[in-house]
DNA sequence: AAGCCTCACAACCGCCCGCTA
DNA sequence: CTAGCGGGCGGTTGTGAGGCT
């Protein structure tokens, strides 16, 4: 059976808005507010849409304040460490971009920045490897533990590692007065400002 | 010049959740 | 308590513009 549809399929226009749409749409929004509910809305401004499409047209194209055009790279890293912080969700990422919508910083995320980080997740994956063999092989520590380690964590585990090389030479070299013993011990500790699943999901 | 491909953005779809009767 | 409704949200698809062959 199902849910019955929002509105009625064949009876409310589809696609792209019209000038004359969203100057009806933003006419009657700002002078009457959604009027209650924004399923009703459309009768009442004469638009042949749906509500929701009504809804999204408002809050995404028409709403004061939006902001349009390119990404700031400060913009870029709110987003990666919101992304880290909360996984796709767009809203509460949006929440702390002033001007952007979620659907803004979705559509940004899935055309460049997801890219980027596939990009830096291979280049932090090759840096990390090379940066880790010097590492171990101070500790003496077996080859199998750097095999392991390196060849068996997905690509994805590596890209928790964006800041990788900064946090490696931040690690203290063995017997060089820190406790650099303990934390190269311990290779769960380096990775992981993320959890290798979080990062999984965000790639895959 | 035309056809194809890629990319970015707009819009739709459908599910989930909270509110209310 | 529960069912129905509307809003909100994330995933996905459609479309148009620009680049490439």
């Amino acid at each position: 059976m199902g849910r019955a549809p929002c509105c009625e399929k064949g009876k409310v226009k589809k696609g792209p808005w019209s000038p004359d749409e969203d100057a009806i749409l933003k006419s009657y929004v700002e002078t009457h507010g959604t009027a209650g509910t924004w399923i009703a809305l459309p009768t009442k401004a004469g638009l042949k849409r749906c509500g929701k499409s009504c809804r999204l047209r408002w809050l995404n194209y028409l709403r004061p304040n939006i902001k349009h055009g390119d990404f700031t790279e400060e913009e870029d890293n709110v987003i990666f460490n919101l992304y880290n912080q909360y996984g796709s969700r767009w809203s509460t990422i949006a929440s702390q971009l002033p001007g952007r919508t979620d659907n803004d910083v979705k559509n940004h995320w899935n055309t460049k920045l997801k890219k980027k980080k596939l990009f830096l997740a291979g280049k932090t994956k090759l840096q990390t490897q090379t940066h880790l063999h010097s590492k171990l092989s101070l500790l003496h520590a077996p080859e199998t533990e750097f095999t392991e380690i390196t060849n068996h964590r997905p690509i994805s585990y590596f890209a928790g590692l964006d800041n990788s090389v900064d946090q490696l030479e931040s690690f203290p070299e063995p017997g060089a007065g820190g406790d650099g013993r303990d934390q190269w011990g311990s290779m769960e500790h380096w990775g992981c400002d993320f959890p290798p699943d979080m990062i999984c999901s965000m790639l895959f």
